[in-house]
Parts: structure tokens; C-alpha cells; sequence
DNA sequence: CTCCTGACTGCGG
DNA sequence: CCCGCAGCCAGGA
């Protein structure tokens, strides 16, 4: 459910969603459940390593996916990370909720 | 039961 | 930025 909540253009961490669904420091469990769901409606595309650090390879076609996911719902992708462009146009609520310290990969 | 392997992490060096 | 290391933990062999 966690990772269903994720909002289109934005990335959490294993470890975020792992906590935010109470689970502390399971982040492997989430990678997991991950890997073997079947579940075609389920982003999880969105989820990252911490710091915005795609855990996927770029050659793996699951990695391809992703990157081509991401970009596509408007995110920049440095290299082996996800760079969020957050421009906060003063959205402060947001920012709050799934905000700057949500995961979001610093940026510049 | 033990051993090995990850879509992980934070902390050094 | 790369590397290793120690925690972490569900599954499979």
C-alpha cells in the first residue's frame, strides 16, 4: 500500500517504505516483496536505493524499465541516481507529507 | 539445523 | 566515487 501511495513523479526509498508501513529497518523485505510481486499495477518503479541510487542495473531489463519509467513521469536520471527536481513554486503541504527529506535524492 | 544470497543501509577509509 | 564491513532477514538448497 505504501509503495501504491507513492505520487506519480516521485521516488522513496526500500528503507522509507519499509518504515512508513512500520516496519523499521526492513528495507530487504520491501526490495523482496518487490522482486516477486506480480502485481501489474504496483509502481514499483518508484521505489529506490537510498539517495536516489537506482538498485537495478541499467543492462537488467527490469533496470531499462525503470529508468525509462521515471523519465517518463519527468524525472532526470544522473548516471546510477534519480535526480528530484522538486522546484517547490511554494507548496509547502507537500513538501511536508512527501516532502525534501521524504528520500528525495538531494538535489541541486 | 547450517550456509548462501540478495531490487538494502550507514559508517568508515 | 569506490570498497569493504557489519547489521539485517526471508527463502531456498
Amino acid at each position: 500500500m505504501v509503495v501504491r501511495e507513492i505520487p506519480y513523479g516521485r521516488v522513496l526509498a526500500y528503507g522509507q517504505v519499509a518504515a512508513r508501513a512500520g516496519l523499521p529497518g526492513r528495507a530487504r523485505l520491501v526490495a523482496r516483496v518487490l522482486a516477486t510481486t506480480t502485481d501489474p499495477d504496483l509502481p514499483w518503479h518508484r521505489v529506490v536505493g537510498s539517495g536516489g541510487r537506482l538498485a537495478l542495473s541499467a543492462d537488467a531489463p527490469a533496470g531499462a524499465l525503470q529508468r525509462r519509467r521515471l523519465a517518463a513521469e519527468g524525472l532526470e536520471i544522473r548516471g546510477r541516481r534519480v535526480v528530484q527536481m522538486v522546484t517547490d513554486d511554494g507548496r509547502g503541504l507537500d513538501a511536508a507529507l512527501w516532502g525534501p527529506g521524504a528520500g528525495a535524492p538531494r538535489t541541486r
